[in-house]
DNA sequence: AATAACAAACCGGACGGCCTGCTTTTTTAT
DNA sequence: ATAAAAAAGCAGGCCGTCCGGTTTGTTATT
């Protein structure tokens, strides 16, 4: 498919660690910490050979989310695709995205995700690439749960429920460590998205989705 | 109770205007972009001023950080006590605590969160001042809903599910503007802490929590 | 007179962008 | 086929800017 040159074969490679050693120094120095120099340092190539493959520090940003938006969902789907057909899926696939938030990729990808709040440029590519990673992400999703599929709003709830209260979560590690109501936090989770799964699945998916959680409302006053 | 010399209510001042312009500055231009100097203009002092009060960097990050906490409980505080003996509290307050974490304090507290992951001094000074907060925190809540007081580790759960949610909500808004999704988000998350509290009421705290969250299950394979 | 509050010039260092020159590979002309 | 030319890949120094910190000097309060 690919007869590449020597030159391109060459390119591809400092290219590739490049963008690789600007994802270590984000996980391990932090966005504000991370220089130019530094990225060379760590990809053990010359500042001007840097240059030479992203003219500016824009470009090279640019070019490190979307390496890490493929990475990362290279590295979802590999792990997903484990489960078909598989016993206690749901459960297994809420563990396998809680432990994906925790790698060197997501973390990087998130620390570029608050630098971008006061960065109009880098908000563009962010939104951009995050509308890629989600496509691709229920795509999978679907894939490994086909019974979803017609799920309608409630399969968007479902997805909202874990995303929203892992990566809440995944930030509230960073001031606290209480495992063990992380733990139960996890617990719960997978109880409410089997919950809303089921009530899909028994037809509930004909009514809104506001129908379904008044219908799940316990009345305290 | 204070008689404040002139210099003491001077000094008070450039204090207190410096600590705002810190936060001003997070907010406006994000950590990475926060210099001393940006936050002297922004101050209208002088960097001598500045460095009169904060000798370096980092005791200025640590006094804006207990600035930050002091302030977010206070205005948290405030709005939630309106509250007391009104109808539909815990919809009110779930409200309240969600617009709270669109504010400069909240904000500024965020990119100080998330900057603390790679700089060991400050993870310190965070989680104090995060543990400082989060007792605070509950105690207006237990003052609020005094019912709750003995719903014991379902108090836990409830607080988890409402935090992690709404701030995994608020980190998504960085790239994602799906209002409809969150508002239908804000809803469930309501419902669901209704009927943890519910549970609590008819005795069920007394069983653990993880029984709370089996009974709840609907098992679908 | 002593001290607190403030102002500003200054310093070494790190930053990102720019430029020059060298080597290797690929293309073009003969 | 081969030599010349062009282009790609790369190394490293230079420059202006900005950073945080130090120092020295001035004004206001006690």
């Amino acid at each position: 498919m690919k007869p590449l040159s020597k030159q391109e074969e060459k390119s591809e490679k400092t290219r590739t660690q490049t963008l690789q050693a600007t994802v270590d120094c984000f996980y391990n120095y932090g966005y504000a910490n991370t220089s130019t120099k530094k990225i060379a340092d760590r990809a053990k190539i010359s500042r001007g050979a840097m240059i030479h493959h992203f003219p500016s520090k824009r470009s090279l940003l640019s070019a490190v989310v979307d390496h890490i938006i493929d990475t990362r969902i290279t590295a979802f789907r590999k792990d997903i695709h484990k489960l078909k057909n598989a016993d206690a899926r749901l459960d297994s696939g809420l563990d396998i995205y809680w432990k994906h938030l925790h790698t060197k990729n997501v973390i990087a990808y998130h620390e570029l995700l608050v630098a971008s709040r006061t960065d109009q440029e880098l908000t563009v590519v962010m939104k951009a690439g995050t509308r890629k990673f989600e496509e691709r992400w229920t795509d999978s999703i679907r894939e490994i749960f086909p019974e979803w599929t017609d799920a309608g709003p409630l399969f968007d709830l479902a997805m909202d429920v874990c995303q929203f209260s892992f990566e809440g979560m995944a930030l509230n590690k960073l001031s606290h460590n209480a495992a063990q109501r992380q733990e139960r936090m996890v617990q719960y989770i997978k109880s409410r998205v089997r919950e809303i799964f089921e009530a899909a699945a028994t037809g509930e998916h004909d009514k809104s989705v506001a129908e379904f959680i008044i219908s799940h409302n316990i009345v305290t006053s």
